[in-house]
Formats: C-alpha cells, sequence, structure tokens
DNA sequence: CATGGGATTGACT
DNA sequence: GTCAATCCCATGC
C-alpha cells in the first residue's frame, strides 16, 4: 500500500486495512482485526508526546511501528497520518493463508494445530510472521514487513465495531474494527452499547 | 541511577 | 476465573 493509503484519518485507515494482507518471513494472513490509536487519546503511546519511544509514531506515514510488550511480545502496528501526528493502526489478528506450517514451528505448536490459533492475538500474529523490534521504522511498502491490498474476495467484507481490547484508558473509545463473525479474531466483539 | 507500568499470552486453580 | 514471565523505556530522585 502506498503512503497515501495512511496518510488519511486513522479511523479510515484502521477500517480499510480490514482485508489487506500482511507478508513476512515467507508467512501470509488476510488482517482480520485491527484497532486505532491517536496521540489525542490518553491510551496512545504517542499521548506522551516525542521521545525515543514514540519516534516512529510521530515519523511519516506508512512504516512499521513494533515495540515490545510485557517485555516479551513484538506487536506490529501501521503509522499513519501526516508526519507530525501521532497516530496508528495495530494489526490485532490474521487469518493465516500462507506458510501455514512455517507459523506453527515459530509458535512452537504441532503441525496439526487448528489455523485459528496461530494469528489470533497481536503477540501470536508477530511470532507466527517471524517480525521482531528491528522491524521498526520499516517502510511497509518496501518491507521486510510488506502490506499488501485487498485480494479477490476480502474487497467488500462486513465490519464489525467495538471497543479496544487489554488497555486501561480511554477504554469507551469504539476503535475496534472486526470481520464479522470471523473465526480468526482474538477475543468476541462486543456491542457497543453494551456497557 | 531506581522504579514502575504495560496495546499479552499461556499455564494453572 | 487468577497470575507470573520479562524488558523496554518514561519518569523521578
Amino acid at each position: 500500500m502506498k503512503p497515501s493509503f495512511y496518510e488519511r484519518p486513522v479511523l479510515d485507515v484502521a477500517r480499510d486495512l480490514i482485508g489487506c494482507a500482511v507478508r513476512h518471513g515467507g508467512c501470509v494472513g488476510v488482517i482480520v482485526e485491527t484497532e486505532a490509536y491517536h496521540d489525542s487519546e490518553p491510551a496512545c503511546h504517542a499521548f506522551v508526546g516525542l521521545t525515543r519511544r514514540t519516534e516512529t509514531l510521530f515519523g511519516p506515514p506508512g512504516r512499521a511501528y513494533v515495540y515490545r510488550s510485557y517485555g516479551i511480545h513484538a506487536l506490529l502496528n501501521a503509522v499513519c497520518e501526516p508526519a507530525g501526528v501521532g497516530a496508528a493502526v495495530l494489526i490485532r489478528a490474521l487469518e493465516p493463508v500462507e506458510g501455514l506450517e512455517l507459523m506453527a514451528a515459530r509458535r512452537g505448536l504441532d503441525g496439526a494445530a487448528p489455523a485459528r490459533a496461530l494469528c489470533s492475538g497481536p503477540g501470536k500474529l508477530t511470532q507466527a510472521l517471524g517480525i521482531e523490534l528491528t522491524e521498526n521504522g520499516c517502510d511497509l511498502a518496501r518491507g521486510p514487513v510488506v502490506i499488501e491490498p485487498r485480494a479477490a474476495g476480502w474487497g467488500d467484507v462486513p465490519v464489525s465495531v467495538g471497543r479496544r481490547i487489554g488497555i486501561t484508558k480511554a477504554v469507551e473509545l469504539p476503535w475496534r474494527f472486526c470481520v464479522t463473525g470471523s473465526r480468526f479474531i482474538s477475543a468476541p466483539v462486543r456491542a457497543v452499547e453494551d456497557r
């Protein structure tokens, strides 16, 4: 995807990335779950302003923001909006389509493990695709981590909206997007009016 | 320089 | 349902 795709309101990009594909390390998966983050709200790392950690978030759109979570997992984001704005889309789940055996091996799972176990969470998918912190800042059009346009059949899938997962601030914002009814997402979507 | 908190996951009661 | 692993980095003394 070109930089112009990402240089738009982060909520639009989060919705439009549903159905696109992520390619890395000999594996491909279709994005079925995303969340939006923006420096105007406190759940976003960029809320604290420009620091060493948030450099990539405030940089040009179309780059990967990869950071370590809980000391264990690498989480993948796509940087959005013009340079100077700290915004990104967290990739939370993929439907595996290529390199399933390699994904299972990287995840330490048996080859017979169900496909839904491979990439159904932001830490799981980076492990399955072999994405590490060294990919932070990489150009998502050139790689090593590449995001590709929607393939046939993914052009017009229904999308559900809900609240973001695993955060303690700004929990009420409906900034999570999922393929409606997908078995490959990390957790069920609760209706926005549920609270 | 010391401290504390995670955009999570998997193992266990 | 509970809980620990583990490390980067922002903050405060």
